[in-house]
DNA sequence: CATAAAAACTAATGGTATTAGGTAAAAAAC
DNA sequence: GTTTTTTACCTAATACCATTAGTTTTTATG
C-alpha cells in the first residue's frame, strides 16, 4: 500500500482551505481524513490532536492577515495607514469568516509569540509612526485600535448593527475618524 | 417512574450555571441529562436541539449582562456612566468567561430582537444622554463603545496584552478617556 | 373512570476524537 | 544491493456527543 504522502504542513494547509470554504466548525480530523483518503487515526502521525491541528490553522490565518496588513500599510503613513490597516481587518472578517474565526482560536504563549499576531502588532506600530507618540502611548494606541477593529467586525458579523440606522459603514468611518483625531491629540507631550 | 419535572426554563437555568462554572464548551445535552438523572433523549421534549438550548443560555447571559449594566448606570451621567458601563463589560468577561462566551452565541434576528442585547444598547444610549449627541451620532457612539468594550475584553482574555507593557489597566483607562473626549467633541453641531 | 397529551425511555443511527498494537512502506545503515 | 530501523498507515477498541422514531408510562383533562 503506497503512502498517501501526508505531512503536518499539508494537513494544516488543507485545514485552512476547508475552514475558509466551509467554516471553522467544519474543520475536523474526520473531514480531512476523508479528503486525503486515509483513516482518521492515521492523522495522528502528523498532528498531536484536533486542537493541535486547529492551532496550526489559526497560526496560518494570522499569517495571512498579517501579510495583507503589511501589504496595505506599505508606502502609507498617518491616517491613511491606519485606515488601510482597519480595512484589512474588516475585509478579512467579511471575505474569510472561517479564517477570521480560526485566527481567534486560543494559542499557547509560545505559539502566540511567533505568530502573525505579533507581526500584526508590529505593523500597527509602524502605521502609527507618523503620529509621533510616546512609547507607552504607542502600546495604548495599538490596543485601542486592535480592540475597535476586532470588536466592530465581530458585532457587525453577528448582526448587531443590522436593525438600526445609520449604515454600519458610516459608523466605521466615524469611528476611524475619531481614533485618528485621538491619536493626533496624543502626540508627544 | 415519577417524572423528573424538567422544563425548558430549568434546563436553560442549569445550562447557564454549568457554562458559568465549567465553561461554555462543557454545556452539552449529555451533561445536563446526567445532572437531572434522565436519559439524554428525554431533553428533546423541552428543547428542539443542542443549539436551541445554547441560544437559550445565550439569551440568559445577555440578560444578566444587561441587568448589571442597568444597575451600574443608574444615577450616573456622562463620563461616569460610560466608565461604569465599560467596567461592567470587562468585569463580566473576567468574572464569567463561560457566560461571556455564551452571550456571543449566534442568535436569530427574532431572538436577538427581544434580547438583553437590545436592552444593553438602550442602556448605552441612556448613558450617552449627557453628551448631547445627535440621533445619528448616538448610534455611532454606541457602536464605537460596544466595539471597544468587546474587542478589548476579548483581546485581553486571549492573552494579547500579556507580553507587553504598560499594564492593560492603563490602556483601558487611556481608551476610555479618549472615547469620552471623542464623545464630548461630537456634541451637537 | 376513560381518554388524550406529554414526558420519559429504548433502540438505532450517525458523527467526532483518541489510544494501543500491528503491518507495510520508506529511510537508513551496512 | 541487502538488511535493519523507522515511520506512516491500518485495525480494533473505546469514549463521547447528538438526533430520530417508536414505545411506554405518567399526568392532565373531560
Amino acid at each position: 500500500m503506497p503512502r498517501a504522502g501526508l505531512s503536518r504542513e499539508k494537513l494544516i494547509e488543507a485545514g485552512a482551505v476547508l475552514a475558509d470554504s466551509e467554516g471553522f466548525a467544519a474543520l475536523t480530523l474526520a473531514a480531512l481524513a476523508r479528503q486525503f483518503g486515509v483513516k482518521l487515526a492515521s492523522l495522528y502521525a502528523h498532528v498531536r490532536n484536533s486542537d493541535d491541528l486547529k492551532a496550526g490553522v489559526a497560526l496560518r490565518a494570522l499569517d495571512a492577515l498579517a501579510d495583507e496588513a503589511d501589504e496595505a500599510v506599505a508606502g502609507r503613513a498617518g491616517k491613511e495607514a491606519v485606515v488601510a490597516l482597519a480595512e484589512v481587518h474588516r475585509r478579512f472578517a467579511g471575505d474569510h469568516p472561517g479564517l477570521f474565526e480560526a485566527a481567534r482560536f486560543p494559542l499557547s504563549p509560545e505559539q502566540a509569540a511567533g505568530s502573525g499576531g505579533v507581526r500584526l502588532a508590529r505593523t500597527m506600530l509602524a502605521a502609527l509612526r507618523d503620529y509621533g507618540l510616546s512609547e507607552a502611548d504607542q502600546v495604548h494606541a495599538v490596543r485601542l485600535l486592535g480592540s475597535f477593529f476586532l470588536g466592530f467586525s465581530l458585532l457587525e458579523r453577528g448582526g448587531s448593527f443590522s436593525h438600526s440606522q445609520p449604515e454600519p459603514d458610516l459608523s466605521w468611518q466615524c469611528g476611524l475618524d475619531a481614533l485618528d483625531l485621538t491619536l493626533k491629540s496624543w502626540m508627544k507631550k
